[in-house]
DNA sequence: CGGTTCTTTCAGTATTTTCTGAAAGATTAT
DNA sequence: ATAATCTTTCAGAAAATACTGAAAGAACCG
C-alpha cells in the first residue's frame, strides 16, 4: 500500500470512529491528519488536505485546542499559525478522559445529588430512590478512580491495566 | 423533591448524557425510564410516558435489547410484551463496553493492520508508519485489557476500582 | 497611516439523524 | 375462518447538527 492511500484510509476511519463517540467527523479527521503529520501544519494546509472551508477548519482546530489535543506553534518570521497534535496515545486518551469527566460525569453527579431521596409516597418512589442510590455509588466510584488516574504518572495506563488484570 | 419531578429530571439528564456518547436521546431516555421502573413496562406505557410514537418506541426498545441492556418479559394471559432493564450498573457498563469493543475497537484494529507498513518513500510515509505503529500497540493493549475485564467475574468493576485506588 | 496577510465570526444552506403515523404483518381468541 | 389486539416497518416530515463563504477583525509591515 502506498502512503497516500494509507493516509486517506486512516483519516477516514478515525473520522468514522469519532462520529460514534459523539465527536464530529471533521474534528476527528483534523486530529487524524495532525497525528500522522511529520511537522506542524497551517490551517490552510488542513483546509486543502481535507477539502473543507476556512471557517470549518478554524472551528475544529480550535475545538481540538480546547480539548488539549492540539497545540499552536509559531514559526519566527512567519505570520501563519501552525498546529501540531499530541502524538502520545496515552496522553491523548488522558486528555479525553479529563475533558469528558468534567463535562459529563460531574454534572451527572450533581443531578444525582439533587434528585436523591424523593419522598417515598409510593412503590415507584421507593424503587426510584434505590436505583438512584445505586447509580450514585457507582458513578462516585468511577469519578474517584478517574481522578486518581489522571493525576498519576504518564505511564498510568499500562500500570492501571496491569493492576486490573492481576 | 417529589417523585414525579425527580423522575423527569433523571430521564432528561440521562438522555442528555446519552447524546454526548453517540447514543440517541430517546434510546437513553427509554433506558432511564426502565432503570427506575419498579416493574416491567409495556411498549404502550413507554410511549405514553415519554410522549413518543409507537414506531420510535419500538425501534429504541429493540436497540436496547440488541445492546443487552433490556429484556423482554411475557406475562401469562397477556398478549402485550413487557420490558425490564438490567439494573446492576456494573452489568450495564459491562454490556456497553462489550458492544462498543466489538463495533468500534475491532474494526479499528483491522484497518490499522491493513495500513501498517506503507512504503517509506518520503518523510511523511516514515512519520505515518511510526504513528500507526504507536496507535496499534496502544489499541491492542486496550483491546486485550477489555477482553480480560469482560471475561472476569460479575463484580469485576468494583474489584478493579479497589485495586486501582489502593 | 494604508496595504497585505492571516484569523475569526456567523447567517444562511446543506446534510445527517431522528421521529411520526399509517399500513402491513403477527399472533391469539372465538 | 374472522376479528381483535399487539408489533413492526418504512416513506416522508421534522429536528438537530455541521458546513460554507463572505465580511469583519487582527496583526504586522513599510
Amino acid at each position: 500500500m502506498d502512503w497516500q492511500e494509507g493516509k486517506d484510509k486512516f483519516i477516514q476511519t478515525w473520522g468514522t470512529l469519532g462520529t460514534s463517540w459523539g465527536i464530529n467527523r471533521t474534528m476527528a479527521q483534523v486530529h487524524a491528519l495532525l497525528m500522522i503529520a511529520p511537522r506542524a501544519l497551517s490551517a490552510e494546509e488542513v483546509m486543502k488536505e481535507l477539502k473543507i472551508s476556512s471557517g470549518n477548519a478554524n472551528m475544529n482546530i480550535r475545538a481540538l485546542m480546547d480539548w488539549g489535543l492540539v497545540y499552536k506553534e509559531l514559526k519566527p518570521g512567519d505570520r501563519k499559525d501552525y498546529f501540531v497534535s499530541e502524538k502520545d496515545m496515552g496522553k491523548v486518551v488522558k486528555q479525553i478522559i479529563l475533558n469528558r469527566r468534567k463535562k459529563e460525569l460531574e454534572p451527572m453527579l450533581k443531578v444525582l445529588d439533587q434528585i436523591s431521596g424523593v419522598e417515598e409516597t409510593c412503590e415507584e418512589a421507593t424503587a426510584f430512590n434505590k436505583a438512584i442510590a445505586d447509580i450514585k455509588m457507582f458513578s462516585s466510584k468511577a469519578d474517584a478512580t478517574l481522578e486518581m488516574l489522571i493525576k498519576a504518572e504518564s505511564n498510568w495506563l499500562a500500570g492501571a491495566f496491569l493492576k486490573m488484570i492481576k
